[in-house]
DNA sequence: CTCAGTGCAAACCGTTTGCAGAACG
DNA sequence: CGTTCTGCAAACGGTTTGCACTGAG
């Protein structure tokens, strides 16, 4: 199946990079890793693997999972795209070239929206660990999980279950 | 097997912490429990089921890991013990009755040793969360990831892999 | 006796891998 | 044309679940 009869006709600027990078590796730059990363760089959600197989099959491309998860490797290892896990048993992928190259998130425990924010406070921290540890900080992971104001103002609230008396309540 | 020839004579205060969660909760103090409660709440490290199946074996208990599993399904829920994923596969299982309540992780990329850590700033954040968001903290997660400085001074060094120009210059 | 817990093994499910055939360079 | 990729399906591995059996009250 030629390019031309594709259904997109060239790639997108962030998916060129990719090329660069593939091309850099020595590893052939094909229809799918271009659609794969076509899908991941089009958004800036968090995106599934069953979310990514799902816009592909929407936009007629007819993908194999092992090809996603071998595109999305490439695309993780050439730090174009960023790998999470918030806990819901699969990964979920993003793209690293939005307006925000460094950021945190918050997960809502009640519809699992993620909304993305800035903490300055955490290269205080790396540099305080990195005197008082001799520890090397290559990358970090700040998750605030509690509820979006959307789901607080639908009146959702979160019950606890523990111990009924506080065990230190510090 | 009755308690009186067990290994270990009587619940030490923590486990019976948990026991006292049961209870409350209408459920059976086995002896089972109490024994995957007492691994647990007998070391300061972080471990996997593996690992507390390793340590019921040689201390001559023999329990199923479905029985380990769902054992810290209970231990979790009670708020006693925390459930961490540091991206090794698999879950680990650390208890909260510790002299440092609450704290964050640093975990070496190179021998996967994990190091507490008490980070005040991130209050700060969730507090600013609160305010500029509307997000409702519930708990958090404050993961640094690199080398410690072991094997920094074994002379380890991480080897990076992206895209050889700067990303940001899109 | 009754009811929940336990242990085994099978099921689950996201992810990885092996291999025959198709594409890239 | 050789090498790598792709797609399928099977394998993997941590975790969960179904079910007959055991044990506590």
């Amino acid at each position: 199946m030629s390019r031309a009869s594709s259904t997109q006709p060239a790639p997108t600027p962030f998916v060129r990079l990719f090329g660069r990078y593939l091309r850099e590796q020595g590893l052939p730059v094909t229809q799918q890793r271009e659609a794969v990363a076509e899908v991941v760089f089009g958004t800036a959600e968090h995106l599934s693997v069953d979310d990514i197989e799902r816009r592909l099959r929407e936009s007629g491309e007819r993908i194999g999972k092992a090809t996603i998860y071998r595109t999305l490797d490439l695309l993780v290892r050439s730090r174009l795209v960023a790998e999470h896990d918030f806990g819901e048993g699969f990964k979920r992928y993003e793209h690293r070239l939005s307006r925000q190259p460094e950021h945190e998130h918050l997960i809502c425990l009640e519809c699992g929206g993620v909304t993305e924010f800035r903490s300055p406070e955490v290269r205080v921290v790396e540099k305080r660990i990195r005197e008082e540890f001799g520890f090397e900080p290559s990358r970090h992971k700040l998750e605030i999980y509690g509820l979006c104001a959307t789901c607080r103002e639908a009146g959702v609230t979160l019950d606890e279950d523990g111990l009924t008396c506080p065990i230190e309540t510090i």
